[in-house]
DNA sequence: TAACTGCCAACTGTCGACAGTTTACAGTTT
DNA sequence: AAACTGTAAACTGTCGACAGTTGGCAGTTA
């Protein structure tokens, strides 16, 4: 859906933006000030405009007229909403999943699965990278490219919800057993069992992502 | 998710060029030629550039560098790509709307149903705005203002599949009996088997899409 | 001191122009 | 006649400048 290697600065100017607001270099509520933001990407207004539009899209920031674009915020009934669109698309994924996957598709999930626990048997929390990986592979092994897309947007926007709190609460012991049951349930094809578990493990996801956020 | 009432040219535009694109007026595989659109819509080719890329992240065009916005052709495996997505999307819907829905909402659903039966009865073939309706009514009763967001772009892509084509097929009967059945199912919050009468609609829609293509 | 008003700076929205790339066409060669 | 090449037109990508709007600040008035 973005295929083309964008070389062109509207393009970069996209990937470029969309770097800062998910690393919280520009705050939700903040504005983005394009005169700012095109002299510290190096480019004129313009392409930044677009790549701006492009953002607003992705739902990463808002457009109010002649205020420009603002990160958004989000309370916990955001993240719920956001949860029930995730759910309805990983669910899916699940099933699909649990239909098409390939013997490679199992082993990539499988290796993610032991990265991860090497981690977190090292006393390294489990890194929200890892996390992410996990359901990518799942992505893969569903062979929904639309599906997938849609899923990357809506992590972006739960990445989002976390931005500039104090430290991520990262997923606990059970996102790993998750995982695992999961993949052992889409080696044995058991695609209602998978999509129950899968929405299981996003429900509890969401618990605690609502449960870190503030007051 | 497009809430402000853009008064902006490049908001205008945006309304303006999805309109000429989902009308056929732009068919698919044609180029966005910049300059001829920009004077077609009485503006300059600024506002008119961020609105393509507004129609790009809608997916209902592509950005090939140098040459400009295409409009997307769709072959059969596009089409049940799309309804993979549609799918997952629906049919959590319609557990949420089996689960949420008011009075009022089944009313809605109850009347466009009965207005589609009308029209069907006079002789006149089931128009796709009253299916457009039905599902639309049913995603107001689910609310889950994401979800329908999502339904509302995958829609626009399956619209735009059958663009320039001789003439719609439209719905036969079978769509008017499974809106019927979803919605004393919905009424009965017996929200499993909605979900999976959905899955069947949408099956049948999607193959009779399919089956309409050219070659 | 509080509220109101008018001005000014900052920022967004828009336009026209220039530069670089692509594409089509004409002329040439084999 | 077909293929190749060079050139020119067309189009996209980008920039700088101008116009209109918003928001804050100072000055004034009650």
């Amino acid at each position: 859906m973005t295929q083309p290697l964008h070389l062109s600065l509207a393009g970069q100017a996209l990937d470029a933006l969309r770097e800062l607001v998910l690393t919280g270099e520009i705050l939700p509520g903040a504005r983005v000030n394009e005169v700012e933001v095109a002299n510290r990407l190096g480019i004129s207004r313009g392409p930044l405009r677009e790549a701006i539009r492009g953002l607003a899209a992705e739902g990463l920031v808002e457009l109010v007229p002649h205020k420009g674009a603002r990160v958004p915020f989000a309370d916990a009934a955001e993240v719920r909403a956001l949860f029930e669109l995730r759910t309805a698309l990983e669910c899916e994924a699940a099933k699909l999943a649990a239909t098409r996957r390939t013997e490679q598709d199992l082993d990539r999930m499988r290796a993610v699965s032991k990265e991860s626990r090497k981690n977190y048997h090292a006393g390294v929390k489990f890194p929200h990278r890892l996390d992410l990986a996990f359901h990518q592979a799942l992505l893969e092994a569903a062979r929904s490219p639309h599906i997938a897309e849609q899923v990357r947007l809506v992590q972006q926007k739960v990445i989002l919800t976390r931005t500039g709190l104090p430290d991520d609460p990262q997923h606990q012991h059970g996102s790993l057993d998750d995982h695992d049951e999961l993949i052992e349930l889409i080696e044995q094809q058991d695609w209602e069992k998978a999509a129950q578990i899968m929405r299981r493990h996003l429900s509890r996801t969401c618990a605690q992502i609502i449960k870190s956020l503030p007051d």
